[in-house]
DNA sequence: GTCTATAGTTAGATAGAC
DNA sequence: GTCTATCTAACTATAGAC
C-alpha cells in the first residue's frame, strides 16, 4: 500500500477510536511510521485526511448493492421477483451477508463507529451516515415491500412500517455488535430469530 | 443554579455536540460566565465534570420508570396485567409518553448525544450507555412479555423476539430524531405506526 | 518524500491577590 | 469563589536541509 493511502488507514482506525479532535497527526504519523511534518507532504491539513475518507465512503457506497448480489436500486419490481423465489433459509443467509458487511468489511464498520462519533460535529460525516445507514436503507426497503404487498407475496401491511420491522433490529444489532466481533455468535443468532420471525409474520 | 450545577449543565450541553475532547475548559468557563481557572474551584479536572454527568445519569436511570408511570422491574406479572388492560389507543399514549420522555428530557436526550460521541473512547460512559438503552431495555421487556405469552395476552412467539420488534424502531427513531426536534411530529406519526403494527401482530 | 527544527496557538492546570 | 498571571505540554502547520 502507498503511503498516502495508509495515512487514511490509519487516520480512518484512529479517528474511530478516538475521534477526529483526539486523534492528533503525530498519531497518524506514528501509526504511518513516518514523522508528523512528512505527512504534510501527502496531506495539506488533518481536515483533509477526514474529507478524503468520507469521499471514499461516498464512493463505496455505489459498490455495496452488487457485492452482496442485491437487485438494481431502480428495480423494485424485478428485486421483489428476486426474492419471491428464495426459501426461508436463503432469506436467513442473505440477511446475514448484508450484516456481516456492513460489520465485518474493515473499511465500513469503521466508518459506522466513525460516524457516530462525529455525527453532531461534522455535517458532511453526518449526512453521509444519515443517507447511508437510516434513509435509503429504508426507503429502497419500503419501495421493495410495497412491490411485494402488491404481488401478493407479503401480506397487506403499510410498507414503510414492513421496513421498520425488518431493518431497526439490523440497525440495532449493528449499534449493540460494531467494535464486539468476540460475540459475533450471538449477534448472529439474533438475526437469525429476528429474520425468521418476520417471515413468518409477513410471508403469504 | 448554583454555579457547580451551571458547569454540569453547560459542560453536558457542549460534551454532546462537540464531544469531550472538543471541548475545552475555557469553553464551558465562557458558557457559565465564569474565568477558566475559577471552574477548578469547583472541580479538580475536566474528567471529573464528565464522571460527576455521568453519575447523575446513573442517578436518574432509577427514577425513570416510576415517572412514566411503568411497574416496578421486579414486578413483571403485575405489570403484564398493566398493559393488558390497555387499550391500542391507551398503549399508543404510553410509548409516546416514554419516547418523548428519552428524546426530550433535557439531560437525557443530552446524555444519548454524548453517550454516542464517547462510546468507544470513555469504558464509563460506553457501560451505562448500553446497560441503560440497549441491555436493560430488552432484557426488562423480554421479561415482561414472556408473562404476557404466558397469560395469552399476546400470541406465542420467543418473548426476547418480540421485544426486539418492540424496543428496535423506538432505538432507531431516537438515533434518527435526536437533536432533530423540529421533525418532532414526523418521529411521533412514525412511532403510532409501529406500536399499532405491534398490537396487530402479537395482541390476540 | 523523508527528515530536523521551529513557529504560533491552544490546551489543562496552578499560584496567589482580593 | 472570583480574578489575573503564568507554567508546561501538546497541538497544527511551515521552512529548509538532504
Amino acid at each position: 500500500m502507498k503511503t498516502k493511502e495508509r495515512i487514511v488507514d490509519e487516520a480512518l482506525t484512529l479517528f474511530s477510536i478516538k475521534g477526529f479532535k483526539g486523534t492528533s497527526v503525530k498519531n497518524i504519523a506514528d501509526a504511518v511510521g513516518i514523522k508528523d511534518s512528512s505527512l504534510y507532504k501527502h496531506f495539506s491539513s488533518k481536515q483533509e485526511i477526514l474529507d478524503t475518507i468520507v469521499q471514499e465512503m461516498r464512493n463505496r457506497i455505489g459498490q455495496m448493492s452488487k457485492q452482496v448480489g442485491l437487485p438494481e436500486e431502480e428495480d423494485y419490481r424485478g428485486a421483489a421477483d428476486f426474492f419471491g423465489m428464495l426459501s426461508q433459509v436463503d432469506l436467513q443467509k442473505l440477511s446475514q451477508t448484508i450484516f456481516l458487511f456492513y460489520l465485518q468489511d474493515a473499511f465500513v464498520s469503521r466508518f459506522w463507529r466513525l460516524a457516530h462519533i462525529e455525527q453532531y460535529q461534522n455535517s458532511e460525516v453526518h449526512e453521509v451516515f444519515r443517507s447511508l445507514f437510516m434513509e435509503e436503507s429504508i426507503a429502497y426497503q419500503t419501495n421493495l415491500f410495497q412491490v411485494m404487498v402488491e404481488k401478493e407475496i407479503f401480506i397487506s401491511a403499510n410498507p414503510r412500517v414492513i421496513a421498520m420491522n425488518f431493518y431497526t433490529p439490523i440497525f440495532f444489532l449493528l449499534s449493540k455488535y460494531n467494535g464486539h466481533l468476540e460475540k459475533l455468535e450471538e449477534a448472529l443468532e439474533c438475526l437469525n430469530q429476528q429474520v425468521q420471525e418476520f417471515y413468518r409474520i409477513y410471508r403469504r
